[in-house]
DNA sequence: TGTACATCAGTGAACGCGCGTTCACTGATGTAC
DNA sequence: TGTACATCAGTGAACGCGCGTTCACTGATGTAC
């Protein structure tokens, strides 16, 4: 394992463990077992190695998982409730460097920048989504007048809030009966 | 208007536009018109300030609105669409502080204790719509089948979500489609 | 094979800076007699 | 009314500290002849 790989998952672990402000160069170099100097020989400044762990330490893809999803297979309404537990677990992993960030606004404004000119961002997860929902439409096996937008984000969105309520408070999620909800609708008996 | 309405409403402010990893003594007190020495007179030290701005500038409450929802009056569906409106717009205005808590991990939880204490928080928001929804179900006017709990999480999560990735990229959001596919469901034709 | 030099990852110690905080002080206002 | 003192909001200047960053250096490895 290379020195500067090293480097990032110390990086990233001390984020996770100590948050964003507690990040020093002095602590990510002795979790990673360098100098702080040597930090440098790898990375231009702090902000890049920032830039850096958040580019190349995302955890597990969401996005990815939900594009590995085939059309056809499977229950839908127990898809969705996969879906829906993966999603939380990843939320739940992701919430604290994530909301972090937006205490620097420069490191936020340039990480969106890096995402963009790779086409990435957390605005693929639901469209990914969407596009599932499109494609079991397109089969039949969901109703034609579903709307596979706002579908998408009404069950990601449940899935993001549970997480980030649970830092305040402990409540239990139920991903199953989120899906219910949204499988049978509020307006109709 | 107190000096130390003065200090809160100056801290706030530099919160709001500079990120809290900006907000320091020295703009505090510079935008406040007073010296850095004078908060010190106010407030014990930094992080009381922010627990006060914390717990005295909260935004527009959206709880309180919820509140003050009575059931049987108006059309349910409309009232939701309302809901929704009001509720991208709070998050969108509450979400940069709210997420850069989350970089100072003793911050969020000395907040999170005040908040107990209080008996306030977060969930107070998705508790409150629930009882509403539970309140037009008992009135008839919401199938007897509606499960209040996950109705509002799904409806207030595609909204907090929604304000989140805003952050990332122009989406625009649509309160209408969210509502609709929410109260027709997704699963039945 | 031995020698002289080049390269390069990594270091320990120091740097300047901006931070939160404290200090002795000021000057206006109130109060007792 | 005048005088002597107490109170108290607010200040300018300084403090120590920890931060990100840089510096001259080391010691191991590679290379030319």
């Amino acid at each position: 394992m290379s020195t500067r790989d090293r480097m990032l998952d110390a990086a990233a672990h001390v984020m996770r463990t100590k948050g964003l402000a507690r990040t020093t160069t002095k602590e990510i170099a002795k979790a990673a077992g360098f100098s702080e100097a040597a930090l440098y020989k790898h990375f231009a400044d702090k902000t890049e190695l920032f830039l850096a762990v958040l580019r190349e330490r995302a955890p597990s893809d969401l996005a990815g998982l939900l594009a590995g999803l085939e059309a056809g297979r499977g229950d839908v309404r127990e898809t969705l409730a996969g879906i829906a537990r993966a999603a939380v677990a990843f939320y739940v992993e992701t919430f604290p460097i994530a909301a972090s960030i937006f205490s620097e606004p420069a490191l936020l404004a340039a990480h969106r920048e890096a995402l963009k000119a790779h086409g990435a961002g957390p605005a693929m997860v639901p469209e990914t989504l969407a596009r599932y929902l499109a494609a079991e439409r397109a089969l039949g096996r969901l109703p034609a007048g579903v709307d596979p937008g706002p579908a998408a984000d009404l069950l990601l969105g449940a899935c993001h809030y549970q997480a980030f309520l649970g830092f305040f408070s402990d409540r239990p999620v139920d991903a199953e009966a989120l899906v219910r909800t949204l499988w049978d609708g509020v307006g109709r008996a």
